[in-house]
RNA sequence: GGCUAUGUAGCUCAGUUGGUUAGAGCACAGCAUUCAUAAUGCUGUUGUCGGUGGUUCAAGUCCACCCAUAGCCA
C-alpha cells in the first residue's frame, strides 16, 4: 500500500430513470461506497460520483404513457432515487443526471472529436417502422412468435421459450408493443463508431489487468468474433441529445449514459472547484474506476475506452465487475416476494443488515451474490449484534455505574492492541482487493477474542471483590478499546452505527486509533435491534403485494391479505350516474365519462372500457367510482377518479351496477 | 444453439502450482457462565467435494462428456 495520498475517482453505473431502485442494485452502490469510504478513511483524495441514466426509447414512451414530459418523469426518479441512495447511507460525491447541460457538451464534443478522427462512419440500415406512432421500434418494442420454436408473444431480439436469439424482421406476425399496429421495414442511415480502429488499443488494455481474468477471457472471445461497428444513431422521435449537423438524429442512450460520469464529476468541480484535466486528461496519472454489473461489461470495457482514446481523454484504471444478486439461491421473482424495491426495505429493516451482509458475501469476483433471508437473519444477529456490539455492552455498564464513564489510564494487555492494530494490515489489503468477505471474516476473529479477552478477565467476578476497582476499569477499558478498534474497521461498511458509536466513545473513529485513556464515554445504549424473522416475512409479503396491485393476472387471482375496516374505509366509492360518454380522439382503450356524483360539478373520469362498451350505451346508467382517489393528468387530460370493474380487460370488462334506488352521490360502504 | 462462469457439511463460503485423516463461520448438541440486546466461553457431530469416465504412484484440484444454475451473444 503506497503511503502517497492517491487520487481517485469512482463511479457507480448509472441507474435508469424508469423506475425505482431495488435491491440487485443496491449490491453495486453498497460495494462502491464500501470501497470508497475506505478509500477516503485511510486519507486518500477519493471522488465518488454517479447520474440517472435519464435518455431513451422506454422514457420517453412512460412519460407518454403518464401524460407528462420526459423531463418530469426522469426528474421525479432523480428525486426518489437520491432519497434511496441517501438511507442506504451511500454518499456520492455528486449525484446528476445524464440529461444535463454538462454531459450534453461532452457528448458532442466526444462526438465532434471522433468525427474528425475518421472513426465515424455512415451506414443505412433498415428496421421495423411503426406506421401509427410514426417511429422506429426497438428490439424490445416488437412482439412476434419466435421463427424456431414459433412460440408467441416473444420480444423482438430472443426467444424467452427456445433462448434462439434473432432479428427482429425474422420474427412471425410481429406487432408493435406501442400501438399494436403492424410494423413496416423502413430504411434510415446510421452513424457508427467504427470500433476495429482501436482493436489493438483494447486488446493491450484488456489484457494488462484492466479487469477480472473471466471477464478478460470473455473479452478476448469478443475479439475473435471480430469487432463490428457500433451503431451510436437514433431517429426522432427519441429522447435524447441531437447529434450536431445531422437532421432528426440523436445520440443513442448507451453512448451519452458512460459519458455521464464524466459531466457528473465536472458539475462536483465546478461546484468543489477541483481540478477536472488532472483527472480526465489523456495521460493522467490519477485513478479511474467504475464499478459495473457483469452485463455491462461490453459497454465499459470496449466501447468506453474506444470513446475516450478516440477523443483525447484517458482510459479507466480498472473495471470491477460484480455478478448479480439471487434471493435464497433463485433469481429475484415478483411473484416470490423477492424482487423488493430499496423503500420497501427500508420501511421494514435497518440498512446497515444489508449492507454488512452483502460486505459478509462480497469479493472481486464476478459471481452472483446470494441474498439467503435465513442466513441474513442469522448472520447479522450473531456477528454484529452478538459479538461485536456485545462487547462494548458488556463492558461499558461498569464503567457507567461503577467510574462515572471514565476510563482507566492504560491498558492492562497493550499486546492484545497492538495485534488488533497490525492485523489492520491485511484487513486494509482485502478491502483494496474488494474482498469484503474476507474483512469481514477477519474482523470478526477479532471480535471473537475479544470476547475471549473478556470471557478470561472475568470483570463480573471482580465487580464482587473489594479493593479490585483498578482491575475491573481496566479490564473494561480494554474491552472497549479493542472494541473501538473493531468499529474503525467496520466503519466503511456500517458508518450510521459509526456515528453512533462516536457519540458513544465521545471520539473520531480513524482508521487505526491510539487507545482511549483517562476518557469519559457516554452511557451505553442498544446499538444495533436484532433482525427478527417477521420483519423479513412482512417485507416480502409487501413485495408480493405490490405486484398483484400492479399485474393483475388472468390466472388464479388469490385473494390478497386481510385488510382491517379502517383500511377499507379509505377508499370512498360513490353511486355515479353517467350522464356523458364518448371515445377519446387516439386513445387506444379510453372512454371519457362524465359522472354525476352529487357535486356541484360533474367529474371527468377516463375508463379503459372503450373494447367492452359503446358509449351510447352507457349513458344515464348508474355505477360505483372511487371518489377520492388522486386525480391522474393523462395525455388526453385529467381523470378525476376511476369506475369500478370487473373481468380480463378487452372486450370482456363488466362495470358495476347498483340496485334500484340508489342515488348518484350515495356512499357504498 | 454458441460462449463464459458457478456447483465443496443443513446454510453461507475458503481450499495456493494435483501430495498424508477436506477447512471456517453460522445453525445444531453437551457443559460452563450470568457482565451483556437469552448475548459469551469451552467441547463436539455433520461431507459418495454436481454426475460418469479418464490421466496419474496420488485428483475437490488436470482432461473429456453429461446434468443443474446464472449471464452474454453488440
Amino acid at each position: 500500500m503506497e503511503n502517497s495520498t492517491r487520487k481517485i475517482l469512482v463511479t457507480s453505473a448509472l441507474p435508469y430513470a424508469n423506475g425505482s431502485i431495488h435491491i440487485g442494485h443496491l449490491v453495486e452502490y453498497i460495494q462502491t461506497d464500501i470501497w470508497v469510504r475506505f478509500q477516503k478513511l485511510r486519507g486518500h483524495e477519493c471522488y465518488y460520483v454517479c447520474a440517472d441514466d435519464a435518455h431513451g426509447t422506454p422514457i420517453m414512451l412512460r412519460a407518454q404513457k403518464e401524460g407528462i414530459e420526459p423531463e418530469q418523469l426522469v426528474a421525479k426518479f432523480n428525486v426518489e432515487h437520491q432519497a434511496d441512495f441517501a438511507d442506504f447511507a451511500i454518499e456520492f460525491d455528486n449525484y446528476y443526471s445524464t440529461h444535463s447541460d454538462e454531459n450534453k457538451y461532452f457528448s458532442q464534443l466526444i462526438y465532434q472529436r471522433l468525427t474528425e478522427g475518421g472513426h465515424i462512419e455512415r451506414r443505412t440500415i433498415s428496421q421495423f417502422y411503426d406506421p401509427v406512432e410514426k417511429m422506429f421500434l426497438p428490439d424490445r418494442f416488437i412482439r412476434g412468435e419466435c421463427p424456431k420454436c414459433s412460440a408467441k408473444d416473444q420480444y423482438g431480439d430472443s426467444c424467452e421459450v427456445c433462448g434462439k436469439t434473432y432479428n427482429p424482421t425474422e420474427l412471425k406476425n410481429p406487432t408493435s408493443a406501442i400501438s399494436g399496429a403492424k410494423p413496416i421495414e423502413k430504411e434510415s442511415e446510421h452513424l457508427f463508431i467504427n470500433l476495429s480502429n482501436f482493436e489493438s488499443m483494447l486488446k493491450d488494455w484488456i489484457n494488462s489487468g484492466t479487469v477480472q481474468n473471466s471477464i478478460k477471457h470473455k473479452l478476448n472471445e469478443w475479439f475473435e468474433a471480430g469487432l463490428q461497428s457500433w451503431d451510436i444513431s437514433r431517429d426522432a422521435p427519441y429522447f435524447g441529445f441531437e447529434i450536431p449537423g445531422e437532421k432528426d438524429k440523436y445520440f443513442y442512450v448507451w453512448l451519452d449514459a458512460p459519458i455521464g460520469y464524466i459531466a457528473s464529476f465536472k458539475n462536483l468541480c465546478e461546484r468543489k472547484n477541483l481540478n477536472f484535466d488532472e483527472f480526465w486528461q489523456a495521460n493522467s496519472k490519477t485513478e479511474l474506476y467504475h464499478f459495473i454489473g457483469k452485463d455491462i461489461v461490453y459497454f465499459h470495457s470496449l466501447f468506453w475506452p474506444a470513446m475516450l482514446t478516440g477523443s483525447g481523454f484517458r482510459k479507466p484504471t480498472s473495471v470491477f465487475v460484480h455478478g448479480f444478486l439471487t434471493v435464497d439461491g433463485k433469481k429475484m421473482s415478483k411473484s416470490r416476494g423477492t424482487f423488493i424495491n430499496a423503500r420497501t426495505y427500508l420501511n421494514h429493516l435497518n440498512p446497515e443488515y444489508l449492507r454488512y451482509y452483502f460486505a459478509a458475501k462480497l469479493n472481486q469476483g464476478v459471481e452472483d451474490v446470494d441474498l439467503n433471508l435465513e442466513d441474513f437473519c442469522q448472520r447479522v444477529n450473531s456477528d454484529l449484534v452478538g459479538k461485536v456490539v456485545n462487547i462494548a455492552s458488556r463492558c461499558a455498564g461498569f464503567i457507567s455505574k461503577r467510574f462515572n464513564g471514565k476510563l482507566a489510564d492504560n491498558l492492562p494487555n497493550q499486546e492484545l492492541y497492538q495485534q488488533f492494530i497490525n492485523a489492520g494490515v491485511t484487513i486494509a489489503t482485502m478491502y483494496e482487493q474488494r474482498e469484503y468477505n474476507k474483512t469481514v471474516r477477519e474482523i470478526m476473529s477479532l471480535a471473537d477474542q475479544a470476547n475471549q479477552y473478556i470471557d478470561e478477565h472475568k470483570p463480573w467476578v471482580i465487580a464482587k471483590q473489594d479493593g479490585q476497582e483498578q482491575e475491573l476499569q481496566a479490564v473494561c477499558t480494554q474491552g472497549l478499546n479493542l472494541f473501538q478498534i473493531l468499529m474503525a474497521y467496520l466503519s466503511p461498511i456500517l458508518p450510521v452505527m459509526t456515528k453512533q458509536v462516536e457519540k458513544f466513545l465521545q471520539t473520531t473513529l480513524i482508521w487505526q486509533p491510539k487507545p482511549l485513556l483517562n476518557h469519559t464515554i457516554q452511557q451505553f445504549k442498544p446499538l444495533m435491534k436484532r433482525v427478527e424473522a417477521k420483519q423479513v416475512a412482512a417485507m416480502i409479503a409487501d413485495s408480493t403485494e405490490s405486484l398483484t396491485a400492479n399485474t393483475p393476472s388472468k390466472s388464479a387471482d388469490s385473494i390478497k391479505e386481510i385488510i382491517s375496516y379502517d383500511d377499507f374505509a379509505k377508499v370512498d366509492l360513490r353511486i355515479a350516474r353517467i350522464i356523458k360518454a364518448e371515445y377519446v380522439e387516439g386513445a387506444q382503450k379510453l372512454l371519457c365519462l362524465t359522472l354525476d356524483i352529487g357535486e356541484e360539478k360533474p367529474r371527468n373520469v377516463f375508463a379503459g372500457i372503450k373494447d367492452a362498451y359503446e358509449p351510447e350505451q352507457l349513458v344515464n346508467r348508474l355505477t360505483v367510482m372511487v371518489a377520492n382517489l388522486a386525480p391522474r393528468k393523462m395525455r388526453f387530460g385529467l381523470s378525476e377518479g376511476m369506475v369500478l370493474a370487473a373481468g380480463p380487460g378487452k372486450k370482456d370488462l363488466f362495470i358495476l351496477s347498483p340496485d334500484t334506488g340508489a342515488q348518484p352521490g350515495m356512499r357504498v360502504k
